[in-house]
RNA sequence: UGGCGAGUGGCCUAACGGUAAGGCACCUGACUCUGGAUCAGGGGAUUGAAGGUUCGAAUCCUUCCUCGCCAGCCA
């Protein structure tokens, strides 16, 4: 994926390590992984970390990657999940091909291995209520107490289970347990629950099941299935990887499969929890899962986050076994990265002030011909109209202008961008004071932006022609949480950024924006990177604003370096 | 408190016993028709702590400290 010189080998994480090993000493004819989701929520960028690893190890080993839906719990998962996970996941450019899994494809032989297991002595069917199965598991320092069900005779058991899976029983009268060890130090070990009773409708297997495997009954033994050789997750699930184990050793299995964990992602200013995503959209903080403030794969497209921007995002971030929170900044330096290379430009003006020309000519239109991406030579140009009327930033002029403002002020001169230098002979104000509009000349001289006796103006400015200037709504975003550890004091919908969405409605852009479409981000000069939002329509254009840009000015400000 | 895991500059990550590397952030300067981008340079860590082994330790050993995960019929 990322260049590789002979001489600087990209460094490999200690999962790829192991991969590498594996293949080394032929431990695996084919390099299987799998990116195993529950469709209970809208994957985020924590997941597009794991995405990216799974995926990314098959790719360069040369083996594949499954999409495994994890739907053992049919009271959380819904077909729209399952339907934004798999557009998602493509989104991010990946392809899982033919293999397209889900745990419920696997619920008739879970359920045939569960029986060996009963028969094998291994596991029984606890009559104990969740309230006494939790008392007798012991705490961290006690050991658990053996149910008084842990002995039941071998057929009763099988009887027992055959039945709950007929449905004689009602949700939570019995469940079936692994036979272990009740004083085993690792709490997963002491008689993990196997099934439960679930009287749901699947949206898969509808209701042709009333019990359903839990996460640990079902996880290793699809893997297993799949032939997944590494099976790739995140710390918590450390320390049942012992009982993935022992289900793996004590199940006829075809395969053996090996899990490795690792820290999951954690950034500033960012909630990764589906279930505070969850409530974030239910209880109406966001507009729902694809909102651009959510950090949902979702989100972050309608945000105008392109996809490249993301994978670089999760390579640069590395994978290790520490816990760590990444500053969300280095998300914004990746996706600023593909944008400066990919987004064409554009002039819009948020905040609109009229610049009049006096000396250019009413009539007149030119049609000013600007690159669309300096950086890039063969993205074209696009013309923009000019006029003797004009809008520029109202944050571009200043009257007093302070110290190191280099931008329009009272008798200077500045550069509009691929067009003239104008110079500032008038101010206009309001009964207010306010000031509304600036009598300005040109120099014809200049004209496409160069002046021929090489005068060069500290400041370029984006303008747009106020005859051909097209209206626009203009969202702008703002981190979601207002500290970057939400939630650290205690109440995390506290730290919830009031200012985390601000919408412009007298924004005006040049005509080329009206062409935009979505799932194109560009730039506005000098602003940020922009996206139109599914809600821009003909009439009523509405963009996103993506990211802004780097800002040494801004800076200067928030650093009180800058007398105003 | 039991078990498991982790501690490297502000943040992330590397170094696999041979004398702390890279990215982000930060600061300078150059350049510039985006106060953008780019380029050049800079500051900043002795690796949680203390002992020990070794010619040599971030890497090995010991003890301690801190943080995370586990007591769902969630995943």
């Amino acid at each position: 994926m990322n260049a590789q010189t002979p001489d600087s080998p990209e460094r490999a994480d200690f999962i790829r390590e192991i991969v590498a090993a594996d293949v080394r000493e032929g431990r695996h004819a084919t390099i299987v992984t799998r990116f195993p989701p529950e469709p209970n929520g809208y994957l985020h960028i924590g997941h597009a970390k794991s995405i990216c690893l799974n995926f990314g190890i098959a790719r360069e080993f040369g083996g594949r990657c499954h999409l495994r839906f994890d739907d053992t719990n049919p009271t959380k998962e819904e077909q729209e999940y399952i339907d934004a996970i798999e557009a998602d996941v493509r989104w991010l450019g990946f392809d899982w091909g033919e293999h397209l899994y889900h745990a419920s494809d696997y619920f008739e032989q879970l359920y045939e291995w569960a029986v060996a297991l009963i028969r094998a002595g291994k596991a029984y069917v606890d009559d104990l209520t969740a309230d006494e199965i939790r008392e007798h598991r012991g705490t961290l320092t006690e050991p658990g107490q053996d149910s008084p069900w842990r002995d039941r005779p071998t057929a009763e058991n099988l009887d027992l289970f055959e039945r709950m899976r007929a449905g004689e029983f009602p949700n939570g009268a019995r469940v079936l347990r692994a036979r272990i060890d009740m004083a085993a130090p690792n709490i997963n070990l002491r008689d993990p629950v196997l099934y439960r009773i679930v009287h749901a409708a699947h949206p898969r297997t509808g209701d042709a099941w009333c019990i359903y495997p839990t996460y640990d009954f079902a996880h290793g033994q699809s893997d297993a299935i799949e032939g997944v050789t590494h099976s790739i997750c995140t710390l918590e699930f450390e320390v049942h990887r012992p009982l993935y184990d022992w289900l793996i050793e004590n199940l006829p299995v075809p395969s053996r499969p090996h899990q490795y964990e690792f820290a999951r992602l954690n950034l500033t200013y960012t909630v990764l929890s589906k279930r505070v995503l969850l409530r974030l959209v239910n209880e109406g903080h966001v507009r729902g899962w694809d909102d651009p403030r959510m950090p949902t794969i979702s989100g972050l497209r309608r945000r105008g986050f392109p996809a490249e921007g993301i994978r670089d995002f999760a390579a640069v971030i590395g994978v290790a076994k520490a816990d760590s929170v990444v500053e969300v900044g280095q998300l914004e330096f990746a996706v600023r990265g593909v944008l400066n290379r990919t987004a064409s430009r554009r002039f819009a003006v948020l905040n609109p002030l009229k610049v009049v020309l006096d000396n250019y000519p009413a009539q007149q239109v030119e049609e000013m011909e600007v690159a669309n991406n300096p950086e890039d030579p063969s993205a074209g140009g696009r013309s923009v109209p000019f006029t003797r009327e004009l809008w520029i930033e109202h944050d571009d002029f200043r009257e007093d202008p302070p110290a190191k403002f280099f931008r329009l002020a009272p008798g200077r001169e500045v550069r509009l961008r691929g067009a003239y230098f104008v110079t500032c002979r008038e101010i206009v104000k309001d009964a207010a004071g306010q000031v509304v509009e600036l009598r300005c000349t040109y120099d014809p001289a200049t004209r496409g932006g160069d002046a021929p006796d090489g005068r060069r103006p500290k400041a370029t400015l984006h303008w747009v022609s106020a005859a051909y200037a097209v209206p626009a709504e203009v969202r702008l975003y703002d981190h979601l949480f207002v500290r970057p550890d939400p939630g650290a004091d205690g109440d995390l919908f506290a730290d919830l950024n009031p200012a985390s969405e601000t919408v412009l409605r007298g924004c005006l852009v040049e005509p080329a924006l009206a062409a935009t479409t979505v799932g194109q981000t560009v730039q506005f000069e000098r602003l940020g990177y922009f996206a139109p939002d599914p809600d821009s329509m003909a009439g009523h254009l509405v963009f996103n604003r993506t990211l802004t840009l780097k800002d040494t000015w801004a800076k200067l400000g928030a650093q009180g370096r800058q007398d105003t």
